[in-house]
RNA sequence: GGCCCCAUCGUCUAUCGGCUAGGACAUCAGGUUUUCAUCCUGAAAAGCGGGGUUCGAUUCCCCGUGGGGUCACCA
């Protein structure tokens, strides 16, 4: 069996990097079968729609190098894929549904709605909506429409039964239909709700497995009822974990990073995002850590996935994102690294500096703070340069230093690297210390690159000089 | 609160009745090294509690506890 998938994110905001976690899974299997994946837009929220959320989603597929078969931007068998687009389609069937007898116009107010609520609340009855505009006559329905008094249409639920389905990831899951009311499928303004939208365009782009997250659960009976008033088939339904943050909630933006462009500008690798969000709530049959988007996509199946909601950790992905820099080609890292380098970095000596900091790259964005020195002047703090040796040693240091290094013909790593030894044997320095104070004093920094390399690439005379001051820093103290 | 879902190291997870409970990240220790990092080696670290079923339960069932989700004319 051929299988169909779809992602129907709303555009309401940013990318989420749910979306895309969603959609990997989708994807895969759609692809093991020769199916399609589909992506749908579900924008019938007008008070939320945000025109650039829907781009972004395309920017953050194309950067993540995820693909679809239909829908989106592309078209296909079902156009249009773009839920605002089909309300004459969604109109039908609710029209169909009303003169069946399974959806009812309502013509409660919103504030009535808020008062049964709080009245609800207060009594600790069980929530939801009381049923009134169900034992609306015939004549009062046609009375109140013709008043033109606004309504929505309600789904007509049975008010005793049971109802269940058998999820793909959780097995039987089963509600009692007495504790389900009466949910909006059309509202006022002619719009369907997610609910009835989502079972109309399930069906008719034939959707064969629906992945969806462990928040759809409770909705589940209103859509299945849905299909039972249409005679419709449903689909496979899979109820993925929620990822979670660090206290166990929703995952959410105001607790963690989810925008999938944002890990683009702090210098993750999509390969390594990709990797990393693929191994919430799923693993690998091999049990492998590391492996590519095609390598998933073949071996992603519905069984391996785990009914506990993951927490978004982003600490593992730090880590595979060294894995896969230094995985790299060296063309390959140049092309990922360009947009990260900073004005001032000097291209002539990319190929000096690059290999000296690849190593020690978390993220693409490291590079700037990790490779500064080189081609800025760094402020040298006194404590460090100091650590080890008080002022008077560590200007005598610098001086026979500066008079050493003055001397070398060819400045090359070996060559500075042997002066420097020599030299510190000779006076019996300490050697970490002294290797230390001089590599505070060419870069600032206690932790650098291997310091005679790091000294080769600085060149000669802007070495001297930083040890000039630093030796006049010494001298003050 | 009603309903529903879930429950293995700090985190991501393996285990589909036989376990001395495995791996990865993070942590710690050691090695390599002029520092950091990389790399290598090692350590510490888990089956929520109580009942069943069974020769045997982390694995199956029930109860409890805990966590989460959902109860909108949002998706």
């Amino acid at each position: 069996m051929k299988r169909r998938t779809r992602i129907a994110p709303s555009p309401t905001g940013i990318a989420h990097v749910g979306t895309a976690w969603m959609s990997l899974f989708d994807w895969g299997l759609a692809q093991q079968t020769d199916g399609a994946f589909v992506v749908r837009i579900e924008d019938t929220d007008r008070r939320r729609f945000i025109a650039e959320a829907e781009s972004e989603i395309y920017r953050a597929f194309e950067w993540l190098g995820i693909t679809y078969d239909e829908g989106g931007q592309k078209s296909g068998p079902h156009a249009p894929y773009h839920q605002s687009k089909r309300l004459d389609i969604y109109q039908n069937y609710a029209t169909q549904l009303e003169e069946e007898g399974h959806l009812y116009p309502c013509f409660c107010s919103s504030d009535r709605l808020k008062e049964m609520r709080d009245t609800q609340q207060k009594n600790g009855t069980p929530p939801g909506y009381d049923g009134l505009c169900r034992a609306l006559t015939q004549e009062e329905i046609i009375a109140n429409k013709d008043a033109g008094e606004s309504y929505v249409l309600r789904l007509k639920t049975p008010t005793a039964g049971t109802i269940s389905w058998n999820d793909a990831i959780r097995g039987q899951i089963s509600f009692d239909l007495a504790h389900i009311d009466d949910a909006v499928m059309i509202k006022s303004d002619g719009f369907p709700t997610y609910h009835f939208a989502v079972v109309i365009d399930d069906h008719l782009m034939e959707i064969t497995h629906v992945l969806r997250g462990e928040e759809w659960i409770s909705s589940g009976p209103k859509h299945l009822l849905l299909y039972r008033y249409l005679e419709w088939e449903p689909p496979i339904f899979a109820h993925m974990p929620l990822i979670r943050n660090a206290d166990k909630s929703k995952l959410s933006k105001r607790k963690n990073d989810v925008s999938i462009m944002s890990y683009k500008e702090k210098g993750y690798l999509p390969e390594a995002l990709v990797n990393f969000i693929v191994l919430l709530g799923w693993s690998h049959p091999e049990g492998k850590e590391i492996f590519s988007l095609e390598e998933f996509l073949k071996v992603v199946s519905l069984d391996r996935v785990q009914t506990t909601g993951p927490i978004f950790d982003t600490k593992k992905l730090d880590w595979m994102n060294g894995q896969y820099i230094r995985s790299l080609s060296k063309e390959e890292l140049h092309t990922r690294l360009v947009p990260f380098l900073p004005r001032d970095f000097p291209l002539d000596q990319y190929h000096a500096i690059i290999p000296l900091v690849t190593e020690r790259l978390v993220t693409l964005a490291d590079v700037e703070g990790l490779t500064a020195f080189f081609y800025r002047t760094p402020e040298v703090p006194a404590n460090l340069l100091l650590k080890r040796a008080d002022g008077s040693l560590v200007a005598e240091q610098l001086k026979l230093l500066i008079t050493t290094l003055d001397q070398v013909g060819t400045w090359e790593a070996a060559e500075i690297e042997r002066r420097i030894r020599s030299l510190g044997e000779t006076h019996n320095y300490h050697k970490k210390q002294f290797f230390m104070m001089i590599r505070v004093a060419v870069t600032g920094s206690t932790q650098t690159p291997p310091l005679f390399e790091t000294m080769e690439v600085i060149g000669k005379q802007a070495v001297l000089e930083r040890l000039q001051s630093a030796q006049q820093l010494a001298q003050a103290a």
